[in-house]
DNA sequence: ACCTGAACACCGTTCAAGT
DNA sequence: ACCTGAACACCGTTCAAGT
């Protein structure tokens, strides 16, 4: 919490760069001591433990990540930004998302997103106790989905082609939906499918409101207008 | 696919208890030859490497997941259905869903469920392409569940009291709404939690049903308009 | 405050060889 | 077809000691 926070940042870059380099399974103490000049064991003076480096490389991942600010931006349009921002900022690094997965930091970082999407969602007319679990479910979609992008990504882990031709074997004998749906599948419009899997969430959330709200004033009928009623008292409230 | 699988099949047994004492970092080659009163390298003979086994063991683990049947079960009972069954599968086994989220395996068990919920999606009126991407969505969401709901459990790899306060002082200075939300993000009512979440994703496809189908048939307005219809022509198609 | 040297207790994997 | 023995090339971590 003091100053000499230079040498441990140092610390962490190098292991940034190491870990686009290497992949997470290649990211070892001992290279990262190498890269450094120092030796293995001087990493304990400045991290605890591998698990407490990588903890401190998931909170970095996540530094940049600009959030939405303006009070007069609708409470969806926040949500897409937050995600395309966060997917982004774990696509910058190889393996980030399963850095970032690995470890379930309580770091300023996260909190800061996490109150973003907590902001958006009370927008939306969530109640704050569903907004929590609404946001965890975003990460959740977030980090899954960016792990699959980064295995089949070109430092992924493994063989693509040859995983679509064992899917097609087994799909085509027994399971035919699976087979029909192959191209969508191992689709690498990776863009176009997050969005898809977002925009799910935000018209379950959307839909919900809706219910939430006609229970109050029952005249509102359509998912519409529960969801531009929330857009309405969208003032301000911090 | 001939006959000896007696063998394996003993291999993955054994690997599944030892994950139960040791959980996925405990898991060894070495440890497990030992349970099978046999030397690691001759494990090389059945797997061709410990990620084989694991993928081996990830399809072990959702093998018995009970599948919807009949005909006359609505969409969205179905894939809670599957949903929980699904969950309940990983929960067996310590570990189960870092197990099976690590590895993107392509197996009979796993297109087995896929093929069930996209035959729920195709029910609720989704395209195959569109089921596809949300199929993938919901499998994302309850893998980041158990997966977080096994780290904070009996055998988890932290400790939650000191996670909590850690999150409460940085919440406390700077974050109102995650203060706020402190109780409900730290809840252990995990059933609840999974319930509120996969709900919503449930909401979002009824929500997307019903403009899909508002486009087609402009009259129908609600999202119950979509919803029921959607149920209506739930005959069969197999 | 920051780093080293040496060591400990492990890993996954390879491979020639056994039966 | 199934297993062993011995070895290779690593790991994360500890700890007394140095500056």
């Amino acid at each position: 919490m003091k100053a000499p926070k230079i040498q441990r940042d140092q610390v962490i870059r190098a292991a940034l760069d190491l870990l686009d380099q290497e992949g997470l399974d290649g990211l070892t103490l001992r290279k990262l001591a190498l890269v450094l000049d120092i030796q293995a064991p001087s990493l304990y003076w400045h991290f605890s433990g591998k698990q407490a480096l990588i903890d401190a490389m998931a909170d970095a991942l996540v530094m940049n990540v600009v959030l939405p600010q303006g009070p007069d931006q609708a409470w969806d349009s926040r949500l897409r930004q937050i995600a395309a921002a966060l997917r982004q900022a774990l696509l910058k690094h190889r393996d980030g998302a399963r850095v970032f997965a690995g470890t379930y930091v309580v770091s300023d970082n996260v909190l800061r997103i996490n109150e973003s999407m907590l902001e958006a969602f009370a927008l939306a007319g969530v109640d704050l106790s569903r907004a929590s679990t609404y946001s965890f479910s975003v990460l959740y979609y977030i980090l899954g989905f960016v792990m699959e992008e980064q295995a089949l990504g070109p430092h992924g882990e493994f063989d693509v082609a040859s995983r679509k031709s064992a899917f097609e074997e087994l799909a085509k004998r027994s399971y035919p939906r699976n087979f029909a749906a192959r191209e969508a599948i191992f689709s690498t419009d990776f863009d176009a499918r997050f969005s898809t899997g977002l925009e799910l969430i935000i018209a379950g959330v959307k839909q919900q409101a809706s219910e939430t709200e006609s229970k109050a004033a029952p005249s509102l009928t359509t998912a519409e207008g529960g969801a531009s009623s929330a857009k309405r008292r969208s003032a301000r409230r911090g």
